[in-house]
DNA sequence: GAATCGTCTCAAACCGCTTTGGATAACGCA
DNA sequence: TGCGTTATCCAAAGCGGTTTGAGACGATTC
């Protein structure tokens, strides 16, 4: 069933119909109603195909995820954000179209994105440094929004960031505040833009009290529980080991934990930890009461917001570079505690 | 640019340009080259909208995530799942659409799919008994592989699966071998059919052994690692505990890990876990040496070949129904030991 | 030299919708 | 009565490709 179809079922021409759907004002009320009607009987959908043809919309955004010789992206992280953002999407009949290409076919998909016409925007995910990719889209004009931000791009541009610095400034705080001054950073890969920020932020921390950082007890390596027992272990077998450990995902924290448990340490007694926590759906930090404690900040809601900040920059192009900061909360769970007595 | 600006300069049809691009044979080898040479030169790049109006096809395929009011199926498991099948995608210039919706519009957002023409196919998650989903694709006509089984389903269809009956057969068969008698389950929701299944196999491998199996050794759950960690906790503290646990998958034994830890037994020596492993990218179980004992079967190649799948079924309408089942390979870590002496 | 046959190219229709630019009829008002 | 408005509706022209059916041309065959 297509509109001509029903436009004849109707007598009436595929103009006035189409019209009479798409709620424009030059259609009879009746009409419009017997048109409805007439539609929701035959179970009529227009071709979306079509649509976008005629109107030279995708309708769609896109998401490009390189694959991994340098860096895995898939990761739970990443997979919350991108339902957060799809919830979006569909409340607003956008499709997402994900692109799951080699790193170096990155740019290239960039471009055919574009000039193929396959999406109206695209959400950048992981920024590092002078992130290549933001040029790169301004340059093809292509409309995007950042998921995180880019230190050195001079330009302003569009993005969403948690507060990362300040979070792992207010948690390292908050462990000197308990007494430790021996305190690890298991921190991501440090060529990404947050990672860099959450460092910035232990450091901050740290000179605000006059301590020296010590570069044994700061690790940085990709997210992953296997990283995160071997950055810990290691911290743990120095010879004065640290007191408090910032772990940098819900991931990390496993792997310390089991490294620290491996040592027949009781954490918050013997050691205190506090995780970054995305709030993810199936990496929940404890129930009621949360297990470690955290700086939590929605990486879900973060995508559901990028994504809405890009429907809006689709919309209206003419608007200059919107950009939004949520702050991380910190919430105290069980993972902490004062520094123990030598 | 477009096709017909490129015709005008080459002082060529439109016909002509489209089928020397398109390796149709009924055109001049010299001109072909020419074509592609201006058209390399010009950039030009067809417009998929267009392309997919005029072929009828939407070159797309859809996933389908309904989100959680009964059962979160954004997970990690899944994330690499979709890593697989877009990389799939990517090779054959099809596109990847994910709809996130309310589980309550599944169905309409399956026969939006095919009616608005946005797909030309689909794959499956998560098949529970008796999956509703099944006969609807049927019978709107939309394409389909399903990822996993749906027992209860008559008549035949398309799916890749793992053996997961086999799988946990052999698990629990290898902890029998070492002595242990009372093995725990830490299964995923029983309504999932690959749950089912697994519960079968371990089942089956305690009668072949005259075992009777204690209900309280049972538990089913989501596959997060807060369930993980509740269920084992509670038979642990049975009157008399279990030797060995099977846990459901890599995330549910961190809980399972934290449990045990947290009893101060030694993982390998005072208790054995064996573990479903996707082989998730950013889960390995260890690096060189696993961890954990675990029936692996990468997740994320059954996500390559669902695809090919898919787009096999895509392109030849004809065939019958495929059907491939993957075993699982069972490897040896360090979490298995024999039963522990009294 | 005419008929036949490939080879190469093109004009035009088509995919299913949107949207521009009228056309028609009813209406209001001087 | 005459004429500008207003309210409805429609024909036709896109959108940017693919595909059908046919024409032009040179080479081959009889």
């Amino acid at each position: 069933m297509n509109l001509k179809e029903l436009a004849t079922k109707l007598g009436l021409s595929p103009t006035t119909v189409s019209r009479a759907l798409n709620g424009y004002p030059e259609v009879n009320e009746t009409t419009r109603e017997r048109v409805m009607a007439a539609a929701k009987r035959h179970n009529y959908h227009p071709n979306t195909r079509a649509i976008r043809l005629a109107t030279g919309r995708a309708m769609a955004v896109g998401h490009v995820i390189p694959i991994a010789t340098r860096h895995e992206i898939v990761n739970p992280v990443f997979a919350d954000f991108i339902a957060g953002a799809g919830e979006t999407y569909s409340r607003n009949d956008y499709d997402m179209v994900l692109s799951v290409v080699p790193d170096e076919d990155e740019e290239s998909t960039y471009r055919g994105l574009k000039s193929k016409g396959n999406v109206d925007g695209v959400i950048v995910h992981a920024p590092r440094m002078n992130d290549p990719r933001i040029p790169l889209l301004r340059e093809i004009g292509l409309p995007f929004v950042v998921h995180g931000r880019a230190t050195g791009t001079a330009e302003p541009y569009c993005w969403l960031d948690v507060n990362n610095r300040r979070a792992f400034q207010r948690a390292t705080e908050f462990l000197l505040d308990l007494g430790h001054t021996r305190i690890g950073l298991v921190n991501g890969l440090e060529f990404m833009d947050f990672a860099i920020r959450r460092r910035t932020g232990y450091l901050d921390a740290l000179s605000g009290r006059g301590i020296v950082p010590d570069p044994a007890l700061m690790s940085s390596d990709e997210m992953t529980e296997v990283a995160g027992y071997r950055a810990a272990r290691a911290m743990l077998s120095l010879p004065i080991p640290p007191t408090g450990i910032l772990a940098a995902s819900m991931i990390s924290a496993m792997g310390v934990r089991r490294a620290v448990e491996g040592l027949g340490l009781v954490i918050g007694r013997d050691i205190s930890i506090i995780i970054h926590d995305d709030d993810l759906s199936y990496m929940k930090n404890g129930e009621d009461v949360p297990i470690f404690t955290a700086t939590r900040s929605s990486v879900r809601e973060a995508g559901r917001l990028a994504a809405e900040m890009l429907l809006d920059v689709i919309a209206n192009p003419g608007n200059g570079p919107q950009q939004r900061l949520l702050e991380a909360e910190l919430i105290i769970g069980q993972s902490t505690g004062p520094v123990p007595k030598a």
